[in-house]
RNA sequence: GCGCCAGUAGCUCAGCUGGAUAGAGCGGCAGCCUUCUAAGCUGUUGGUCGGGGGUUCGAGUCCCUCCUGGCGCGCCA
């Protein structure tokens, strides 16, 4: 229990003694000047109405009611309309940072998920192309929220989803088979809708390289296997290239081969919601909230195959009978129409999936500025600007961090020129350099930081306003993973590091650790190891390293 | 036209689910290296929170309405 928990349980006891209504939950906030203390409440104005009394008289009864010392309080105050306000005993406070080096594995982390499974889909690129800015973004997102949820309790799997079926699969097999015949002297004909990057030419001539009886380039399905084998192959290095791994690959074509796309068509059919029309077979959307009915199976004329929505409603069905009772889809805004067709598709089918299933987390769009000028991205005329290239040119911390320290709802400007020039300027570096410089305390020291306990510590000297900040700071660690995990925003948690590491960068710039009379090195010691035990938490929670020197 | 997202300092963005005098980084300006890393620190500059109504003790935050920008509105995915 952390010590606001103890102080709104101290409240809570407290107003229940003047007969407030047993589910108050008093919000404790850090108010924003330390003059107010450090922590404030609005109990008194919530229980307001309740009780029928002036909000700063119930506030003289709360601090009649309660037991300060019990949790650490030195002062009380009654401020403006009857905020509360509490002051800590410095050393009560800094106790807990205690936890922290006690237990560095669990420090921030909750049991919210109960060990139960949820899957975290994100990326999901078709293997027509390299992956460009946009899956970046995606990949950071779902990896920092994979890792958030593991970090309140969920079992979580990551899983990406290969559209390795459908029009875009067929378009790539031309476009690659129009590459291969202007290899054999045939003039480059690249079909309508086709691809045009440069990468395509590569792929040809690997295929006609490795298929010497196919030189023609006549066998379109070997063409595209081996096109769709070669991109997947791509994709897998640059989502190593950026450390993420998945626990799950779920290929389209499986749900044509399995049977599950006839077998939903068929559960979609029985009831009720679909017809025919003009040769297509329709789903009624419009019965769950859409603004007009979906195609799921194409008429003769344009090829009869299904549309691209019916394999990812049999798609979803398949995570809800893997035993995924929780579901979260990250993708970029532009797939935004897709919310509603597949949970229409999910509820017609009747088969008790609930009406959100799945989440969905949207982020906006990432514009590319490079040369002054923002870059286009097409991958069919071949223009983007991929992962590999910011991770070949920024850093892998740092297009992550880049990518994590904005809220996914706002749109994105990922300036390339900017971010390679100032790369020492970096919010980055500045958050990884407050954990180096606490490891060249230890370093300097000759201090083995595993061994810094606070046995026979008197915390009660971290005094200094810039060490209470920081102690203030890192135990609201545990509050900011709670929000962001709950609210599945990662970008608190890189907010908390950037706030972190300049109260870290304050504090040792105006206070010496090593040097100092033995009781207040010792105290010292344990604020700089919770320092860096913490930043460290923060940056692995991101997905980025936490070096040890720089 | 309809739907989703956004509009906060010169620039890029936070603002902890409605709290007190709206914050940070970058940029600009002025300082700080015999002391655990100057990839740093200190001070300073800079705001009608897009406009207008409303809700209440209290609004950047919630509601309505306009304006601006992005994305979507395929028998593409």
């Amino acid at each position: 229990m952390t010590h606001a928990d103890a102080l709104r349980a101290e409240l809570v006891r407290a107003a229940r003694t003047l007969g407030a209504p047993d589910d108050v939950s008093p919000i404790l906030e850090r108010p924003r000047d330390p003059a107010f203390g450090d922590w404030a409440t609005n109990l008194a104005m919530m229980l307001a109405k309740p009780l029928g009394k002036k909000p700063r008289d119930i506030a003289d009864a709360l601090i009649a009611a309660m037991d300060m010392a019990r949790v650490g309080v030195t002062a009380a105050e009654i401020a403006g309309p009857g905020f509360l306000n509490f002051r800590l005993d410095p050393g009560f406070q800094a106790r807990g940072l205690l936890t922290i080096l006690e237990s560095p594995e669990t420090f921030g982390r909750l049991d919210i998920g109960h060990g139960a499974r949820v899957v975290v889909e994100f990326v999901s690129a078709n293997p027509t192309g390299p992956l460009h800015v946009g899956h970046g973004r995606q990949a950071a997102l779902g990896d920092a929220i994979s890792t958030l949820l593991e970090y309140t309790g969920w079992n979580v799997d990551r899983e990406f989803y290969y559209n390795d079926a459908g029009a875009q699969i067929a378009n790539l097999a031309k476009s690659t088979q129009a590459q291969v015949r202007a290899i054999g002297g045939a003039p480059l004909e690249i079909p309508d809708g086709g691809y045009h990057g440069d990468y395509i030419r590569e792929i040809a001539e690997r295929y006609v390289a490795e298929h010497p009886a196919d030189a023609a380039g006549d066998d379109l399905a070997a063409m595209q296997a081996f096109a769709v084998a070669a991109l997947r192959h791509e994709q897998d290095l640059d989502m190593q290239a950026f450390g993420v791994k998945f626990d799950t690959y779920y290929l389209e074509s499986s749900l044509y081969t399995d049977g599950s796309v006839n077998k939903t068509v068929e559960g979609l059919k029985a009831s009720g919601h679909t017809y025919e029309e003009e040769g297509a077979l329709f789903l009624r959307t419009t019965d769950f909230g859409d603004d007009k009915d979906r195609v799921m199976r194409k008429s003769a004329a344009k090829g009869g195959d299904y549309t691209y929505f019916v394999p990812d409603v049999a798609y979803h069905v398949t995570k809800w009978e893997r035993g995924y009772y929780r579901a979260i889809n990250v993708q970029g805004a532009d797939h935004h129409s897709t919310i509603t067709r597949v949970r229409a598709g999910l509820q017609a089918l009747n088969i008790g999936i609930p009406k959100g299933y799945p989440d969905y987390v949207l982020h906006q769009m990432v514009t590319v500025m490079k040369g002054g000028e923002e870059v286009k991205i097409s991958k069919r005329a071949g223009s983007y600007v991929t992962v590999r290239d910011l991770i070949d040119e920024v850093g892998r911390d740092a297009v992550r961090y880049f990518y994590l320290m904005r809220k996914g709802d706002s749109q994105l400007v990922f300036d390339v020129d900017l971010a390679r020039s100032q790369s020492e300027e970096n919010p980055v570096y500045y958050v990884q350099m407050a954990h180096a410089r606490m490891c060249g305390i230890f370093r300097v020291g000759e201090i083995d930081a595993t061994t810094v306990t606070g046995d026979g510590v008197d915390l009660g000297v971290l005094s200094e306003p810039a060490e209470q900040e920081l102690v203030k700071q890192l135990l609201d660690f545990p509050a900011t993973v709670k929000g962001a995990a709950d609210n599945l925003e990662p970008h608190r948690v890189a907010a908390w590091l950037l706030e972190t590491a300049r109260a870290g960068h304050t504090w040792y710039h105006k206070h010496h650790v090593l040097g100092e009379p033995e009781a207040i090195t010792r105290a010292r010691l344990v604020l700089a190891r919770a320092t860096q035990l913490g930043i460290a938490a923060g940056l692995r929670i991101l997905g980025l390293s936490a070096p040890e020197r720089m």
